[in-house]
DNA sequence: AGCACGCCGACT
DNA sequence: GTCGGCGTGCTC
């Protein structure tokens, strides 16, 4: 054989020992493995998960021995050998490693890409492990010569659009205009050469979250549901095998502690586990518990974390140091040694789907780490994916049920209020909280009590309107409308940031005569304050927690007593577990029903049956409002009856009906351009190679403009492909994967299993 | 992602 | 003619 030959050439690699030829994951965009020769210096010492730098194009890359190599991709080229070897230890684990292939092949990702995403970023750069995090940030040279910024605009029209930046912006991360401006990096190089930008690096800080290490609270007995599910678990890590289980329990039954006890069982015999969490920022409580359990055999991967101190808690892990992981999403990949188990907390959350850069699913990723690993992986949430219950149906998991409190504590009482009928009187119009929700807020105040009132949109009002000629402001960069932002006095964009001032007169007809329409949280705290004078708010959205800590800082007051009402967005439904409250509010139900997204009643529905969770978790019983529009709509009806079982069939046979999810698979291709014409010509020759390579075996559904037209900029166009099987989908995205060559300017998102369809 | 190669339009 | 920007293709 041809490689055979040119590698007896050289003296490093005389026999065909397996060790003589490594695949590599380099960290590059490249869709394949390379082959490398192993030099003597450690021939034979190289096992897969090594971290490697290796020659690459023109210079080295970072790179993870995979395995044994055989042949070379092309056989025309020439064959290099690997440069250094940069740990003694392998970074990555065999399981991991499968895992991590497994991930790329489906994702339909570069295998470099997805390997390097399972590590600390430090290990990417050549240089090894930095401590200090620092960036490349860039601004005006101090003296511009005009002239020659002129000169620019008609030569080099990208570098003339970074200028204009930069004058309005200041300094700014080279990654962030990287964002923005394709192909920036190149761009500033050019300007710096020619003086008129200036870069430098710059430290950037660290924010260590200080520490609780509360005592563990004292052992109590488990109700019969939370014994059950305990048990079906154990027996299950007794067998030290692969198994999955869908822990189906109700608001308020005591998940918590059924996953501590089941951790706890492997990590006495010596195992290690992993607890992945929707966003650990809004979970202080469970990191809480689970630290008090289990002390410094805890790492927590904090998305906060400095470069340093991830490292840090990365090795103490690599180790064995530590043994119990929590994180989010990503710490799926963390490496905890020889891993018992892999708890997956509010499975149904949309935030383990990562759908950018590199989409992936955290928690479709735990059950195969598990499988890869031969450990048990349980998936709880008291509101069920459609996707994983029906994965349970299908007996892929075992179902476990808890249907009681604890404490048997009752499920809240939910009423429905009809907004419609509060159109009709003029003063009630006006007013974002309706009578009824107004008195039961009187008597919780009254009684002592604590109140959490929830809507789903941040800022003043949604949006300003012009009265003569009808228009809303726009966000320049976005498709949306600007929502007013009364602490501050801006107007702002929720999706690219833009912040503006509210303009005098109307852009468009230049009338007088603005006026702000709709509500947010902030508007809701000023009517809750004007209205319930003696009553201490705390708003909890990402206007007030865009400093570190702050979430936690703000639960944890309204947890003590110091506030009698919390209000804001997604935020205040997830995971605190405060005894005082004993009324929700549901300030505006629908907020999500006319999403042009199939999953938008399983969204509602979720979120509704999750925040009435939250109340009456203490000694006395809770009661929910619900202000809606659409009072008679099914998510909303089957949410004030916890009616999960009624609505989880209904909604399994509604997808059936339309063929989506998980009736079908799906895949999205978005394409983005700053042009318009170009996103649109390319999307439709995209779904043009669809249809030719699918042979009537997948169904391609657009390409259509998507719902968010337009984002920082760029004009987005989107695909819908529609497959029978996981394997037809595969087949065909990789025969037209390959086909597409992506034009300058242009980027095309292949994105498996889509949760965020706008 | 980088980097070389090569085309093409704007200027000394 | 030359210079530099920008599209194209390749990396064991």
């Amino acid at each position: 054989m041809m490689w055979l030959e040119e590698v007896s050439k050289k003296p490093v690699a005389s026999t065909n020992a397996p060790e003589s030829l490594v695949q590599v994951a380099v960290a590059a965009p490249v869709r394949s493995l390379f082959t490398y020769a192993v030099p003597v210096d450690f021939a034979g010492k190289l096992v897969p998960g090594h971290l490697l730098e290796v020659p690459f194009g023109r210079g080295n890359r970072r790179g993870i021995m995979i395995g044994p190599g055989k042949t070379l991709q092309r056989p025309d080229v020439e064959m290099k050998a690997v440069s250094k070897l940069v740990e003694p230890d392998p970074v990555l684990s065999e399981a991991m490693i499968r895992t991590l292939l497994w991930a790329a092949d489906y994702y339909l990702t570069p295998p470099g890409e997805m390997v390097f995403a399972a590590l600390p970023p430090p290990f990417r750069r050549r240089g090894g492990s930095a401590s200090q995090k620092r960036v490349w940030v860039v601004g005006l040279a101090p003296v511009t010569d005009l002239e020659r910024i002129r000169e620019l605009t008609n030569r080099a029209p990208l570098q003339a659009d970074l200028v204009r930046v930069l004058e309005q912006a200041g300094e700014m991360d080279v990654s962030r205009l990287e964002q923005r401006f394709s192909g920036a990096r190149q761009a500033l190089r050019a300007l710096e050469k020619k003086g008129l930008v200036r870069m430098r690096r710059k430290v950037k800080l660290r924010h260590p979250l200080t520490g609780e290490h509360p005592d563990a609270s004292p052992v109590e007995t488990l109700t019969a549901d939370q014994q059950v599910s305990l048990d079906a678990i154990t027996t299950a890590l007794e067998r030290r095998a692969y198994a999955a289980f869908l822990l189906h329990g109700v608001t308020g039954s005591g998940k918590t502690e059924v996953y501590l006890r089941a951790i706890s069982h492997v990590v006495d015999r010596g195992q290690g586990a992993i607890l992945l969490v929707p966003e650990i920022s809004l979970t202080p409580q469970l990191v809480a518990r689970v630290t008090a359990k289990f002390k410094s055999q805890v790492a927590v991967l904090h998305s906060g974390l400095g470069e340093g101190e991830r490292l840090d808690e990365w090795r103490r892990l690599r180790l064995g140091q530590a043994r119990v992981a929590v994180g989010a999403r990503s710490a799926v990949f963390a490496p905890v040694q020889d891993p018992g188990i892999v708890v997956v907390d509010e499975e149904h959350d949309s935030s383990y789907k990562q759908s950018e850069r590199l989409p992936y699913s955290g928690r479709d990723l735990a059950m195969v780490r598990a499988r890869e690993e031969g450990a048990v992986v349980v998936l709880g949430t008291a509101t069920p994916s459609v996707e994983s219950f029906s994965h349970a149906e299908r007996k892929r998991s075992t179902l476990l049920h808890m249907g009681e409190r604890v404490h048997r504590r009752p499920l809240p009482e939910v009423e429905v209020v009809d907004l419609k009928k509060s159109l009709v009187d003029p003063v009630e119009r006006q007013q974002t909280i309706s009578p009824a929700l107004a008195s039961a807020l009187a008597e919780v105040l009254d009684r002592k009590e604590q109140a959490i009132l929830f809507l789903n949109r941040r800022g003043y009002s949604s949006f300003a309107l012009c009265k003569d000629c009808g228009r809303s402001i726009r966000c320049e960069n976005c498709s949306v409308a600007l929502v007013y932002h009364r602490a501050d006095q801006k107007l702002k964009c929720h999706y690219c940031g833009l912040n503006v001032p509210v303009p005098e007169t109307c852009p468009s007809c230049e009338s007088g005569r603005m006026q702000l329409f709709g509500l947010g949280t902030e508007k809701c705290e000023e009517e809750v304050r004007r209205r319930f004078p003696g009553a201490g708010v705390i708003r909890l959205d990402s206007d007030t927690t865009a400093r570190r800590g702050k979430v936690h800082d703000l639960v944890s007051r309204f947890a003590r007593g110091e506030a009698d009402v919390l209000l804001g967005t997604q935020m205040v439904t997830k995971g605190h577990d405060v005894p005082g409250v004993t009324l929700v509010g549901v300030l505006l139900a629908d907020l999500g029903l006319h999403l042009p997204d199939f999953r938008a009643m399983e969204r509602t529905f979720q979120l509704l049956v999750q925040v009435a969770g939250r109340a009456g978790r203490g000694h006395k019983p809770g009661r929910v409002i619900i202000q809606t529009f659409l009072p008679e709509h099914e998510s909303i009806v089957l949410a004030t009856h916890h009616d999960f079982d009624t609505f989880v069939h209904k909604e399994l046979a509604r997808r059936q009906g339309l063929g989506y999810p998980p009736a079908t698979r799906l895949l999205m291709v978005r394409v983005n351009h700053h042009a318009a014409e170009a996103a649109s010509s390319l999307a439709r020759q995209i779904a043009g190679m669809f249809r030719a390579a699918s042979a009537g075996r997948v169904n391609v559904l657009g390409p259509v403009v998507s719902p968010l037209a337009k984002l920082r900029g760029r004009h987005r166009w989107q695909m819908l492909i529609k497959a029978p099987t996981v394997e037809t989908l595969m087949l065909v995205a990789r025969t037209v994967q390959q086909q597409i060559k992506v034009p300058a300017g242009a980027k095309i998102l292949f994105d498996v299993d889509p949760q965020d369809m706008l």
